[in-house]
DNA sequence: TTGTTTTCTATCACATTGATAGGATTGATG
DNA sequence: CATCAATCCTATCAATGTGATAGAAAACAA
């Protein structure tokens, strides 16, 4: 799984609207202020959020951005697959074709996989408002024994 | 925590030597050849896992690399580590100090300070020789539940 | 000793992505 | 309609990941 800035910047900004939920409309300097980062940086990300209809903006005075539906519906995982792009089922591809080890796939092939369907399930289950809520920690719970 | 390709790469090489421990010395062009990845790229890698202590390299005629330690006895998050740096404890670090959102630190820091230790704690769990025996599949438990 | 094979090391070049800058578009307001 | 405030969009710069090149140093064999 790809996590970068640009997911950590949306988190944080998808957060942000969740706590200003009853103002119609937050400007993304506003935001960016509020969470110390740069704002234009910020304008690309939430274009993207927008053209995948998690959030709606409006233009001209009183414009800004919303959350498109209720923060207990808009889970992290989602937020992250959009800005950084679809998590990449098989961490293995290289730039030509993929798991091209010499035994047809690569041997770490199931390791990866199994890293990000870990991830997806972790973050999946976390929702905004689970964040402006406080309630995120402490969820980490070890993987299975070795032998089952 | 940051995932790329040089990580992915170590743990594909560290994968071949613990294959191939019959030998005495594996050559860097032997496993680049058979993971078919750049060797030129795998040196550099090999390099900083031979000064971190996990692997043994010889020059010379029949030289090679060689695993430091028995393959149950390295785990993915050792290796990992070397290669891509440390991960960095506070996910919500930016260029100018660290947590620096309008409220002291940001909202969203206890979400990725969880989601490293969850990464950790998953790769921490994992030895070579779990790779090589195949038994990856299946670890990935679900979070615990929001009450509790 | 001499030559060959390999790791070691440093530096350079390219590709990808993070981040910035400036203009174009839209909508509200007088 | 003119003006302003904000999103929208595109082009460009900067940083980093990825890989190549060129050699040096070491170990072995003849």
């Amino acid at each position: 799984m790809k996590l970068t800035t640009k997911g950590r910047y949306a988190v944080l900004a998808l957060t942000d609207l969740a706590l200003e939920r009853d103002e119609d409309f937050v400007k993304i300097s506003h935001i960016a202020m509020r969470q110390n980062i740069s704002s234009t940086y910020l304008e690309q990300i939430l274009l993207k959020l927008k053209r995948a209809g998690l959030v709606v903006g409006v233009r001209g005075p009183n414009g800004g951005y919303k959350l498109a539906s209720e923060p207990e519906k808009i889970m992290i995982a989602d937020i992250i697959n959009i800005v950084e792009g679809k998590m990449e089922a098989k961490g293995c591809v290289s730039k030509s074709g993929s798991c091209t080890g010499v035994s047809g796939r690569c041997m770490t092939h199931d390791l990866w996989d199994e890293l990000s369907r870990h991830i997806e399930l972790f973050l999946g289950q976390i929702s905004l408002r689970d964040i402006i809520k406080g309630n995120v920690l402490g969820r980490s719970s070890p993987p299975r024994a070795f032998d089952y």
